[in-house]
DNA sequence: GTCTATAAAATGATAGAC
DNA sequence: GTCTATCATTTTATAGAC
């Protein structure tokens, strides 16, 4: 967590505690669909006392996201130009895919805020995430052109990776009704069938 | 639209006037972010006007969403068992992307509310949903164990399909912001990009 | 720092005139 | 059928005691 210098250690734990109830709600209903009263209730706190670290809601929602935004780019970031292309690609989209397993409310969270036109984070999907997006992209157009994998739209691969993983997350309730699970059987199916596709995928 | 029997022209007209608006506004906010005010004005009626047709804002959505359900499951009832097993799946993904591109509203509607737990159509996904997909999937897997397409798990490959191909719909604000574009375009790429994808993945 | 009380605004829904 | 007016409740946020 970013921006917490110069607080004291309880003022520390509690932002904490309110930003992590928060992701809890707003992960769940959507900025406009959660309320003060329950995140206030999730963190075991009064409501004053929640705006006694925050602003507004709204503060809270955006600190949320900018907190958790790094945390969402870093697996694309260790995507490194001198490694192996499709070992590359491969760890990048299990990296992906554990984060959908280990991390379904931040995963839930992002969707939330993008399904309903990211309006609070636009400016960093232009920004930063286009231009991490470019610069990778342009790596695997690199492998492509080299032919060392096969050849397509490395945007549109990237896309890929992204809904293909994210939807174990996102649409859980809806994997797990088809599936008829309750558990977390699924990654382990969606781990397998991911490895075959991207393999054969980048296959020349 | 179902269920308009025996009503006047004026009230199935003004019926379906308030669904096309709230299907603009819950497919913006979700549910519990959408509010009928909102839902009045875009349908340029009063609040209480809207509440003459409609018993509840709650009972708006459980119709918007039940009325909906059979369009969004018919693509995938239309896949054929005695068809060409590549043309007729690749057919589906086409006629689910078009779904996005000509629907994205609806995919939305859908997304929200499987998002947020899907509450008000749990009882479809484990239904109609499951029932039509492990259908579908069992022709699927009679496709492979015949060795007419390449190996794979048939309910993740229908998975696929539908993460590949609604992630242009919910996620288009993303999409258009990393791409730089504003208009339609990412879906030619998309088509591209996917019928290449599942033209490969099928193959033997 | 934390709480109770409460203000101020919004939201879902109803009453009743026309 | 449609509207204005309004009620009851929820919700964001603040005041002020402790």
């Amino acid at each position: 967590m970013a921006k917490q210098q110069g607080r004291t250690r309880i003022q520390k734990k509690n932002r904490t505690t309110i930003l992590e109830a928060a992701l809890e709600v707003f992960s769940k209903f959507g900025f406009r669909g959660s309320t003060l009263d329950q995140i206030a209730k999730q963190a075991g706190l009064s409501k004053p006392n929640v705006l006694y670290y925050f602003p507004s809601k709204e503060a809270i929602h955006t600190e949320l996201l900018s907190c958790l935004m790094e945390t969402w780019l870093d697996p694309l970031l260790d995507m490194d130009a001198n490694g192996d292309p499709k070992t590359e690609i491969l760890a990048y989209m299990r990296r992906k895919l554990q984060m959908s397993r280990d991390f379904p409310r931040e995963s839930r969270l992002f969707a939330n805020e993008i399904l309903q036109g990211a309006p609070h984070i636009l400016g960093e999907l232009k920004g930063e995430l286009k231009d991490l997006t470019d610069e990778k992209a342009a790596i695997i157009s690199g492998w492509m052109d080299q032919g060392l994998i096969a050849k397509s739209n490395a945007h549109h691969l990237l896309f890929s990776i992204w809904s293909l993983t994210q939807h174990y997350a996102d649409f859980e309730v809806q994997v797990c009704a088809v599936l008829g699970c309750g558990g977390q059987e699924q990654y382990q199916q969606a781990e397998e069938y991911l490895d075959a596709l991207f393999t054969k995928l980048l296959s020349i």
